[in-house]
DNA sequence: TAAAAGCGTTGACAAATGTCAACGAAACCC
DNA sequence: GGGTTTCGTTGACATTTGTCAACGCTTTTA
């Protein structure tokens, strides 16, 4: 269960850890399962746990007034799932997780994390890396809702993520990128 | 010139400088003045510089196909500029960032940026306190991309940055929102 | 295995937003 | 101070996207 993290931090950092480390992240890990529809988060709760998936498939998202879903994540094997603000702040969420397939994950909690940084720098060196990938992921994913088209959206997308087009039906991918189903049913019908 | 940044990192780290921590700093963060629409960086060129606004107002933007703008983010006094893809990874920019006011900044090299880190611990805090709040707000940007109305993120915007609705026009403002300015202007029109 | 739910598609229509052109007011040079 | 640019607005119209309803097909579930 947890070698899928050690295999995870030993790729984004070059580093191996002791056995010692991997003792202590043992123990701040703890392995969790969902079953599908089942919820990590929900909004108004406070994110308690960030969490590394094992296997499964997950997805993070909001509900506006008139009940409506919106994908704010979609996230597979080794991706990490959890509220940034609300695990921080420790303010109550805006969004939901829950399992799109049956999930194992790895939680932890905010003081064990933060203790870990002190004692495995490693992980404090993958935790940089993650967050600066996540930036960069972040700041294309803002210039591309604010400057493409629906459709240039969507073919940026399958080649940026093809894993996940296999993996999530084409509503949620749709949600994600700021459309509807039958939008995105009909760009599809045209690129072809 | 370099006293807004101290002001600016003990604000956030509730920490005080030593005066070689300041000595440090000054060597590696130097002055720069830029008049109104003079470029801090082009696109196709890489991002070789962090920019600590001291004083004035900076935009970062691409360029579609047809030549419009799009603004990706709108800066003022206390804020940080750069494309942390490019300067992080060293590749070409797909940003243009220039000045929109005659601004003082103060630059910082990556290399310079990172042996600080080494030696300034409470940079180092702080450079985390940013990542987090950059992540969050990057978070909310998205989430407002995908679910809310262009009303609604006019409305949102104005009362997150009521700082930037008075900085900049409209029409960077709608940009930034991913709407037109005619758009824009119907909105507020409407909401009267 | 029969019923139900989920998924993707399509058509007809409505709503939101973009495009283009024009205009006046204010701000900004020379 | 006069000419030029920038900015915000408006109208007419085009385009994009959303909404709603319906339909077959597959998958799930009882």
């Amino acid at each position: 269960m947890h070698e899928a993290l050690f295999n995870y931090i030993g790729q984004y950092t070059q580093a191996t850890l002791t056995p010692q480390e991997q003792e202590l992240i043992r123990n701040a890990f703890v392995p969790k399962r969902l079953r599908k529809r089942q919820y990590l988060l929900q909004s108004g709760d406070i994110c308690r746990y960030m969490a590394f998936i094992v296997k499964g498939a997950m997805r993070q998202y909001s509900v506006d007034e008139k009940g409506a879903e919106h994908i704010v994540q979609l996230a597979i094997e080794n991706w990490w799932v959890g509220d940034r603000e609300s695990f921080l702040m420790l303010t109550p969420s805006a969004f939901n997780i829950d399992a799109w397939e049956d999930t194992d994950l790895l939680l932890v909690e905010k003081a064990h994390l933060f203790q870990l940084y002190e004692q495995v720098p490693t992980l404090t060196k993958m935790a940089r890396q993650m967050d600066d990938r996540h930036s960069m992921a972040n700041q294309r994913r803002i210039n591309a809702a604010i400057s493409f088209s629906a459709e240039k959206r969507y073919t940026d997308f399958t080649l940026q993520h093809p894993e996940l087009v296999q993996r999530f039906p084409q509503h949620l991918i749709a949600s994600y990128l700021g459309i509807t189903k039958e939008t995105l049913s009909r760009i599809r019908k045209h690129s072809l």
